[in-house]
DNA sequence: TGTACATCAGTGAACGCGCGTTCACTGATGTAC
DNA sequence: TGTACATCAGTGAACGCGCGTTCACTGATGTAC
């Protein structure tokens, strides 16, 4: 089969899209590559015409999800003052707790991806900056500039936190709490 | 061989150690039988008459490794007034960041331990609970009662939110700056 | 415009390997005599 | 006290399976004539 040049790059990005919501559903290291093909419509050993090992989808994979989400976030178009106030409400809502494979790649990947060689790393290091830079352009108007960077990092710290446990936890009812808890936190941190 | 009623258990316990190491140091998808065996100084065969599962270890190396967390909790002797310091300060330390197979089993599992069994889930949630009351039992004495069990769930979500990303993170300067932007709220959080 | 051909994205069998799990066996020990 | 034996924690080979990766092949398409 031959294709117009495009139509190899939107396979790439097919699979790119798969990985992503798998490693996010299922982790990383469970995730296989012929099932992340299968997702994609395609068999495993066109694989390697597109990446040239697991660890490169990976990097390529967690490197979409997070562009995704801070896209997302960048086109929210209320007024600052309620653009945090949308984002932790979003964040530490039920669905985005019962939806993994569509979530913040962050809460699902962070304690994998800490374990990952040193150039997944870096993609991931460049891609949570700019989640950092984000929270820290939206703090309220009279946050001092010199506080800014440290109150988006504990603010979206505890975010991520929070969303991890409330995943975790067996006992619906905590659950729920801990979403609770973790949104009235966010609030406190950022005012 | 034959031995005394106790050696089968402290093989057993031996195992569990090693378990809750490498689980927390390589995660558990990544971990196999064979290699905690090996740690624990046994061949991978006897495995079974310890253990039904893998499935099995995982509960047991869990509840271990936070066991042994909450009790080294409970041996802290300062006054109740520094507790909570002492407890943020050695959670958010670069010790602690650089050292995940010893450290706080929740921030090294909690995502993977999401994925598991109903089983695993219920463990892990009652230890998360006791973690939850030693740190509500800790908050300052003027904290009203209704508030304690929230403020202790914002307080241990934007730890474990900052140890994780600091581990993940490539660049040692953003990897303190973490450490310290989530100890700063983490106290903010506790007054 | 119609035909022959070169391209190359995608296929599917195969590779060595480590996984979780099973099981027949071993041999140092506690116990019975 | 000394010896024969039963116990059973631990061994190591083997199982089927899915992993990441390789590769000879296919066949629909764009291009050259």
């Amino acid at each position: 089969m031959r294709f117009d040049k495009g139509h190899k790059f939107a396979t790439r990005d097919r699979i790119i899209k798969a990985a992503s919501m798998r490693f996010r559903r299922d982790g990383i290291a469970a995730s296989g590559i012929a099932g992340v093909m299968e997702d994609a419509g395609l068999t495993h050993g066109g694989f390697y015409a597109h990446f040239s090992s697991k660890e490169d989808l990976v990097g390529q994979a967690t490197n979409a999800a997070i562009e995704m989400t801070n896209h997302r976030l960048e086109r929210l178009t209320a007024q600052d003052s309620s653009w945090l106030t949308q984002r932790i409400t979003h964040y530490l809502s039920a669905s985005h707790r019962d939806h993994p494979a569509t979530g913040c790649a962050v809460a699902a990947l962070v304690a994998e991806l800490g374990r990952h060689g040193a150039q997944t790393r870096a993609i991931f290091t460049e891609k949570l900056a700019a989640i950092f830079a984000a929270y820290a352009a939206h703090l309220p108007p009279e946050t001092p500039e010199t506080l800014r960077g440290e109150k988006a990092i504990g603010i979206f710290a505890v975010m991520l936190g929070g969303l991890q446990l409330a995943r975790a936890v067996a006992d619906p009812d905590l659950s729920n709490k801990i979403l609770d808890a973790a949104s009235q936190a966010a609030h406190r941190l950022a005012a």
